[in-house]
DNA sequence: TTGAAAGCGCTAACAG
DNA sequence: CTGTTAGCGCTTTCAA
C-alpha cells in the first residue's frame, strides 16, 4: 500500500490477499462471493479504513446520481422551501442536491448550469432568469433532463412547473368585486418576471369578467423589496381617490403593504399573492392566494427522475393550483 | 467518433487533427497553443458539441470543488438561511453545494456524511444530531474539514461555530430581572438538545447573578412545536400563581407562546430566542435574543475554506455573538 | 466462483 | 509549442 493518499481497491486486494475484482465485487455487494472470502475482504477495508471513491465508479458507467437545482435568488424563503422539498424527494430516491442560485442573472445561470452539466449531474431544476435556454440543447440532447420550475424556460423540450397564477390573481381580484370593491390597487415587482406579467393579467380578466376595467393609476410595477412596497402603498393611500383594496403580487410585496396599512391604521382590504411564516399572527385579517409549495418542489423533482426514467415521453407543463384563504386578524 | 455517448477530447483530437494533450490545453486555456490550432480545436468542439467531463478531470488531479452540507433538518427556516449563506460563500469561492437533511436522526447524518465523502467533497459542513463523530475520523484524518454548525460535535477535530447561547439567555432573562420581573417561565424543546441546555443554563446564570433561584415549576421542557407549546402557556397563564414574563428558548416556542398571549389578550411579558420573520408586524410589543444567522453560516463555510488551504492550525469554536431588540407592538 | 486485462475521460510527466 | 506515454480508481468484459 501506498503510504500517500486515500487506500484504493488494489490495496485492499493486496491486503486481503484476493483480486481487485473480488474486492470490487464485495464493497458492491455482488452475490456470488465465497464468505470466506467477503470477511477477509471486510477485514482488509475496516484495517485500510477504505472507502469507495463514488467518483471514479461512476465515470465508467456514468452514473448520474445527483440532481442540480439553480434558483433564481436563495434569500427568498420562495426559492428555500421549494429547495427543501426537492431535497426531500432527492433523498427518497437515494440522490444527492446540488444548489445554486443565479441571483437573478442569466449569466450566471447559464454559467451554473453548464458548470453542473460538466459534473454529469443525472438532471437540472431551474427557476429560470434567461429568456432563452437553447445553450442547453446539447446536454438535453445528450439525455441529462431539464424541469423549468415556477416560470418557463423555452429553446428546449423541457417539462415546467408553474403555479396557476393567472387563475390564482383572478379568483382573487374577483373577490374583492363581489365584496363591492372598485377602487383596487395591483401592486408588482418588476414587470418583466413572468409570474408578474401572469398576475396582472389575471386581474385584468376579473376586472373584464364584471364588465369593469382596471385603473391604470392603480397599477404600480417595480416593487422589488417590502420598503419599496410600503411606500408605494403609503403614496397610493395618500392620493386623492385611494384606492379600498389592494391585491399584492407577491409575499414581499404584500409584507410591504401590511407596514405600511397597519402602521396608519387604515382598513383598506388587503390580498396577498404567497403565503408567509406567521401570517396567522397578522393584527389584522388579509386574504392570501395559497398553494401547495412543497408540492411545487416535489412535484418538480418527480418529474425530473421520471423524465429520466422515461424520456420518451413529450414534455408537459402543469399547473399547481391555488386558493384564496384568510389569515391574521388575531388583534 | 463513436456514434453513442457524449464526444470526448479523443473525438475532439480526432476532428481537429490534433493531439489529445493540445485539445487538452486549449479547454484548460493553458498557454503556448498555437492560436492556429486553437482555433481548429474551438471549431472540433464546436461541431461536436463537446463538454468537458468535470468527473473524470478530477479524478486523477483529486480537485475536491464541492462542499457538503447537512442540516438537521430543512424545512426549518433557521437551517434554509443558513444553507442560503453556506451557499453564497461557496459559490464566491467556485464551489458547490451539496446539501441533505438528516432530518435529526444520527443514524442518517452518518449515512449522509460518509455517502457525501465518497463523492470525495471538499468539506462537510455538519449541523449535528450524533453525539459521537468518530465515524468521520478516518476522513478527517485524510484531509477532509469538517465543521461543526449551531452545535458541537465529538470524536474528531473539527472547527465549531455555535451562537453564544448561554450569553443570549443570560442577557434576555437579566433584562427581565431589572425590570422587575421574579415569577419568570423558562419554555424549552426537549432538553437534550445542546442550545436547549445552554439557554437554560444561561437563564439560570442570571437568577444565579441576582441572588434568585428559578421556580422548577416555571421550567417548561419538550415543546417542540408552537401548538404544544402555546398549550403549554396556556396552562401557565392559568395557574394559581401565573408568570410575569416568559423566556422562550427558540423561535417556534415564540410562535406558540405568542398565539396562547395575543388571543386571550395576556400583557406577560415574552422575550424568545432567534428573530423570525414579520417579528416586527406583531400585534404587541417582544423582545428577541437577534443574532446574525447569514454570518454562522458564511463563517463556517469560511472555516472550512481556511481548514482546507491550512490544515495546519489548531481547530476552534466560535461563537457568534447575540444582541436583545425590540421587536412587535404595531398594533 | 474468481481473476486478468482492458478501458472510462481526463491530466501529468516527459520527451520531441 | 506539440505529442506520447502512463496512469487516477473503479467497472467490465471475458477467460480460467
Amino acid at each position: 500500500m501506498r503510504r500517500t493518499g486515500r487506500p484504493t481497491m488494489v490495496d485492499v486486494a493486496a491486503e486481503a490477499g484476493v483480486s481487485l475484482k473480488t474486492v470490487s465485487r464485495v464493497i458492491n455487494g455482488e452475490p456470488h462471493v465465497d464468505p470466506g472470502m467477503a470477511a477477509r475482504v471486510l477485514d482488509a477495508v475496516d484495517r485500510l479504513g477504505y472507502h469507495r471513491n463514488a467518483l471514479a465508479a461512476s465515470l465508467r458507467s456514468g452514473d448520474r446520481d445527483t440532481i442540480g437545482f439553480i434558483a433564481a435568488d436563495l434569500s427568498n424563503t420562495f426559492y428555500m422551501a421549494i429547495a427543501a422539498a426537492v431535497s426531500a424527494v432527492a433523498s427518497r430516491e437515494r440522490m444527492h442536491l446540488v444548489m445554486a442560485s443565479s441571483e437573478e442573472d442569466a449569466v450566471r445561470e447559464r454559467t451554473l448550469a453548464l458548470d453542473l452539466c460538466q459534473r454529469q449531474i443525472g438532471g437540472l431544476i431551474v427557476v429560470p432568469t434567461a429568456v432563452d435556454h437553447s445553450y442547453l440543447s446539447r446536454e438535453v440532447e445528450l439525455g441529462t433532463p431539464v424541469v423549468f420550475l415556477d416560470r418557463p424556460g423555452s429553446g428546449i423540450p423541457a417539462d415546467a412547473i408553474l403555479l396557476d397564477n393567472r387563475g390564482g390573481a383572478r379568483d382573487a381580484v374577483a373577490e374583492l368585486l363581489a365584496d363591492g370593491h372598485r377602487r383596487i390597487a395591483v401592486l408588482l415587482d418588476a414587470g418583466g418576471i413572468f409570474t408578474m406579467t401572469e398576475r396582472l393579467a389575471g386581474a385584468r380578466e376579473a376586472f373584464a369578467a364584471a364588465g369593469l376595467d382596471l385603473d391604470p393609476a392603480l397599477v404600480v410595477e417595480g416593487l422589488h423589496t417590502p420598503a419599496v412596497a410600503r411606500d408605494a402603498v403609503d403614496r397610493l393611500l395618500d392620493a386623492q381617490e385611494p384606492p379600498t383594496a389592494v391585491f399584492c403580487a407577491n409575499n414581499r410585496i404584500t409584507i410591504g403593504a401590511l407596514e405600511a396599512v397597519v402602521s396608519r391604521g387604515s382598513t383598506v382590504a388587503i390580498t396577498g399573492f404567497d403565503d408567509f411564516e406567521l401570517s396567522r399572527l397578522l393584527p389584522r385579517r388579509i386574504r392570501i392566494v395559497d398553494y401547495d409549495i412543497t408540492a411545487l418542489g416535489a412535484r418538480a423533482a418527480e418529474t425530473l427522475l421520471t423524465r429520466r426514467a422515461d424520456p420518451a415521453t413529450g414534455s408537459h407543463t402543469h399547473l399547481v393550483p391555488t386558493c384564496l384563504v384568510d389569515r391574521g386578524g388575531v388583534g
